[in-house]
Order: C-alpha cells, then structure tokens, then sequence
DNA sequence: TTGAAAGCGCTAACAA
DNA sequence: TTGTTAGCGCTTTCAA
C-alpha cells in the first residue's frame, strides 16, 4: 500500500517502451510525477528546451517558454528534487542544529529561531531538517554531512572551544552559527550580547544603584561569557569615571535552589540589583523574591540580560534586553543560502537589541 | 567558497577521461565523494558487484564481498543519497509536522515526540526534516508533499475534522499521527486518554471527593474532547453506582485570567477538587490558589490530566496523568518506516500511561 | 558468481 | 532559438 505511483513500462521483444503521457486522473487534482519528457512529448519540444523554460537559464523564445509554463501550470507539474539534486550536486535541503538536552531545546529562543530559518528556507524551496547534539555526542551531526544530506547547515549556538565548528570547518560543508566564536572565518550572525550588557548595566549605574549581582549561566556558552564582559566593561567604565560600583559575579548557576542561595546571600549583603543572565535564571530569582515577601524594585531591583515569555506575568515588568530570535533564524538562513550559492558574505552581523525599562528598576 | 569537491573531467580530443581515483588527500581522513564506481576500478570488479556486496541483494561470493565491504570501511565510502533516491525513488527523509503557534510549539510534549522520532529515524540511516502549520496554513506541509521531498509524514497531533489528515489522505504519501482521529485508515499512536482520565478521575471520586470542577483546552484538539469524555464517564459510572457527584466542565480555556476567575468560582461554588486538562492550565490554577493564600490539598485539591515540568517544582506535588512523549515519537516513526517498507501495521496503538498520586489530592 | 547496459529525471556542453 | 547527447551515482534486468 501506498506505494508512489510509477510509470508503467512495458516490454514488447525485449525492447522497453515508455507508456505515453501519464496515468494519473488523480485526487489531488494535480498530475503526479510528471517528467520534463512527458512536457516535452507534450508540447513537441525537447527536454532541454523545458528545462531551460523552467530554470530561466540559456536562451529561449518567449512565446516556447510561456507554452511550457502554461503546461506546467496546468498540470500542477513540480521537478523531482532527487533527479535535480544529482544532476547539480544539491539537496535542497539545509540541517538545523540544536542542543537537544531538554533543557535548552524547550527554550522559546531555539523554538523561534528554527521558525525563522524555516520561513526563509521555504522561500527558496528549501527544507530543514533537524539535528541534536546530546552533550558532547555529535553522531546526528556526523551522519548527516556524511551522508551528504544537506547543502549547508545552521549551528544553533556556539561554545567556547566548539567541536562542532571544527567539525563543520573540516567537513567542507557551508555554515551559519547563531552566536558569536573565536574561531577565525566562520560566518556568525548574532546580537551584541557585550554591547547590550554594557549599556543596561550602566544605565542601572547611572539610575544610582551602587551594589549589583550579576547570575550568570554556564561559561562554556559564548554567550554567557559575552554578556559577563559587557557586565564587566560596564563596572569598569564606571570606575574610570570615578563612580565606584560594588560587584560579583556568579557563573555556572543552572537551576533554582543555585539561584535562591543567591538571591539570599545577596539580600543579606545589602545588594540593591540582581542582573540574572537568563529569563530562566531570572524566572527562579523572581520565584524565590516573591517567597520571600521582598519588595521589587523596593527592596532589591531586578534586570534580566534576555527577556521572554517567562517573564511577562511578573509584577512589576522586568527590566531586560529584547533581542529577535526570529530575525536571527532568518538572517542566518539568508547567509547560507548566500554561501551555498557562491556568493560572498561578511563574517559578522549583529543584529539590534532594546533595552525595556520597566518597573522592576524603577 | 565552500563548494563541494567534484571530480575533474579531463578532455582530449573531444573525449571525456574521468580522472582515476579521487583527488582528495582530506582533512577529515574519509574519502570524500568516491563513487562505487571508484570502487570497482580499484578492484578490479564492476559496479554492479559492489552495488550488490553494499545492499546485500543478489548472489555475490563471499570473498568478493568482504574485499568490498573492507574497502569501503577503510576509505570511509558512503552512498550519494541522491542517486540512491533517484534510483529507488525514496528520500530517505521523513517529515515532522507540528503546530507552528509558539504557545504550542514550546510545550515541552513536541519537542518530546520530535526527539523520539529523531532518534527511531536516525537508526535506519533517515533524516528528519520539520515543517510547521501556522493555524490553518499548511503550506509548508504542501510544499513538501508536492516536491516529494519525503518517503513519509509524522503528524504530531490531531485535530477534529483535521483538514491535515485530509490532506495526507488524497497525497498518497505513507503518514502516522500522533494522537487520534474518526478518519479510518489512518495510523494513529495515542496514549487511551478516555480511559487514563475515567481512571483518575473514578479514584479521585473513591477517596471521597463529591464536586469537581474539570478546567479544558481547545475543543477543536481530539485529545482534550477525549480528557473530557473520560471525565464525564468516570461521573457516569459512579452515578450508576449510586454515587453521586457535582460536576461542571469548562473547555476552551486557554489563559491565565480566564483560568483564574474559574478558580474564583469553583472556591465560591464549593467544589473539593479542580482537574486540569493540561499542564499549563494546571500551572494557572495552582498559581491562581497561591496567589490567594489557599490551603492544597486542605481547602481544594488538584489535579492534571497532563504532568510536565511545569508542575515539577510545586508544594505539594500534583497528581497527575503521566505519559512518556520520547515514545510517542518512536513508536509513531517506527510504524512510518514499516508502512515506507510497504508492511501491514495496525490501525490503533495505544501506550501506557501512568497515574501519580501526590499531595495535591491527599 | 559476475558484468553490461539501461534507466531513474534532471542539467549542461555542444552542435545545428 | 532549439535539439542531441552525455553525465550525475545508484539499482536492476538480463545475459554470460
């Protein structure tokens, strides 16, 4: 059952006939596996004219190529992407690469991000198909560009000292990352996690808070180590205009009774703003304050280096950095498909931020 | 840049040489882009006899065949799947449908089921390519249907009157749903809602409880009619036991605020106990009940049809519905793989479920 | 047991 | 402007 339907061959003395035109009174109303031979017997052309029709390439009369395009239309005809794929060396197919540890891929940022290279690859003809790294085992990853699957690919974050990158940049495979690497070459399409930082750290500065912790996720992430610089930098550009700022820094917190510990010790040091890297890092702080009975912004201010969804139900409003995931997945997509096709593309692009100001700093 | 190796062709007089061998001294250590061709060549074979050591189909000797297998183990040989997939017409991909909508698309059950299908796919050397239907847009799904780019379709969840089934039906591409349907003929794998619901429910009802209020998702879902007839079963069934229970049910509650003034009611209308459909819904309520300062299990007790983490962290720990979303999605892809290889498989799976008793309706 | 050759549906170089 | 033909890398039929 279901079988795809194939053009029935028949054999007179061992000699192979073709069966003209095609079988299909179909459902779908579209003619299936039509080929540009069945076209051509059509209209009394050659393949290669009906080719040239529908590519646009090399040169062809106007009124052949609207006969063709009409036929086309018509029948609801659509090239075989395997035959395609073969004669050009292509797949029409782009990998998607994600963490697939339950607690990152659930992460709004992935999800929207992934919708974002979809939509720009199905505006090629594109499709993506979809891979996850487990910790440290890239087999996913392996397999598809070994196999040859995919015309490129998107890695959906990067880490200090990425395996994956130096995997991609061995395999001769064009890729995209979403974040920001050392690695020299590689086509990064990210937001400007230290700038962002930078700028609401001192804004909270400048708003007069003199005594700030920063929560900060895993340090293998790039990003976690880009948003700590900008935290950094800020302190210091303070610092060098004489406004002195009293500061630490906890990294590598990763679920609530970390973070709760923390926002303990900072209550108890007379902290006045806790910036959490994360919506998650910030989601547990926010949990554990409102435990507590303690007062935002009254009693200690609250800021998160990203915002989402996990987020916006708390009163007062998060002050936070709003990137666009969607954007990064469509522009990352554009870039690969830029490289697939040969063309040049910048190293870097930094896609805007905005800083929401809201009432949990007021 | 970034363009896949090809193996020269070399001219002279009009003729076309291809080079011997392959060109590449790699990086990678595998031997990119060899042919089984190359193979031959190099011993002394032809193709067809290394085609058949590969697949295993038609009579070959053994030495033959160990001479190819360990030639391909060493160069690292892999099969160009386009040519594979032009000569069998197959893909050797399979899609992956879920809704687009963020609300859903975040919930943990669908990145489950992906991960489950991944993992079934990549065992039988599949890939798994993703599309999304944004409401009633399903043209990802159609254009990946009319290229062909898929041997087949994994549907993560049903609707009522599904137009998606529908679709799938009239393509003639082998498809599995996650969920269930009234379509006949189609491969659903489902967990039994009606009775893991009517099970629940009959025990909550046992230990004494005589007014429940049950708070549902979107009808237009199969699975939240199948919660509610379950439900309304279990009530059923005591009533012919002579036991009689208040019930109220409130479907297509899809926020917070909607959830909370249900809350409000049932608390004012007396009722002893509150079941979820979901767990986000679940998660309203129980945010709802702490907010107001109400006592679980003591003033009302709690349940959910769906646990997730969502419910993980709460005091006292929910009772709840419990399923296993990673085995979804490998049973589904399995049964998809036994349908591409054109085995009977039966209509109907169910999985088990389980029914965790926690504080929340001690 | 092995090989030659045709075919899958498309592209592209070359010829007309 | 159009057609002929070879080729992409694999499978499969038929013959040896």
């Amino acid at each position: 059952m279901c079988n795809r339907l194939r053009r029935p061959i028949v054999q007179y003395n061992g000699i192979l006939y073709r069966k003209e035109g095609n079988m299909s009174g179909t459902q779908t109303g579209l003619s299936e596996n039509l080929t540009i031979q069945d076209i051509a017997d059509a209209l009394n052309i050659s393949k290669t004219t009906v080719s040239r029709a529908i590519s646009g390439k090399g040169r062809i009369g106007e009124e052949t190529r609207n006969r063709v395009l009409d036929y086309i239309e018509r029948k609801g005809y659509r090239p075989n992407p395997m035959a395609k794929g073969l004669a050009n060396n292509r797949t029409y197919n782009i990998a998607w690469v994600m963490p697939g540890d339950s607690s990152f891929t659930e992460l709004p940022f992935f999800q929207r991000c992934m919708s974002g290279v979809i939509e720009e690859a199905g505006n090629v003809d594109y499709d993506v198909l979809i891979t996850m790294i487990y910790g440290q085992d890239n087999t996913g990853l392996k397999r598809i560009i070994s196999n040859r699957k995919v015309d490129g690919v998107i890695l959906g974050r990067t880490l200090v000292n990425d395996p994956n990158i130096a995997f991609l940049k061995k395999s001769d495979v064009p890729f995209v990352v979403i974040g920001s690497t050392d690695e020299p070459d590689v086509i990064q399409v990210d937001n400007d996690h230290i700038k962002a930082c930078r700028e609401l750290t001192e804004i909270l500065i400048m708003k007069g808070i003199r005594s700030i912790m920063l929560i900060g996720g895993d340090e293998a992430h790039v990003v976690n180590r880009s948003r700590r610089a900008g935290f950094e930098s800020a302190i210091e550009n303070m610092k060098n205009m004489n406004i002195s700022v009293k500061s630490s820094i906890h990294m590598n917190i990763d679920n609530d009774s970390m973070t709760a510990r923390l926002v303990d010790d900072a209550l108890h040091d007379g902290v006045k703003c806790i910036i959490c890297m994360d919506d998650l890092l910030c989601a547990y702080a926010l949990d554990k304050l409102h435990r507590d009975n303690i007062d935002i912004p009254e009693d200690v201010r609250v800021a998160s280096f990203y915002n989402s969804e996990l987020l916006h139900n708390n009163v007062p409003a998060v002050t936070a950095l709003q990137y666009d995931p969607l954007e990064l997945g469509r522009t990352a997509a554009g870039k690969l498909f830029s490289l697939i096709n040969g063309e040049e593309v910048n190293t870097l692009t930094n896609l805007p931020y905005e800083v929401l100001l809201k009432g949990s700093t007021q």
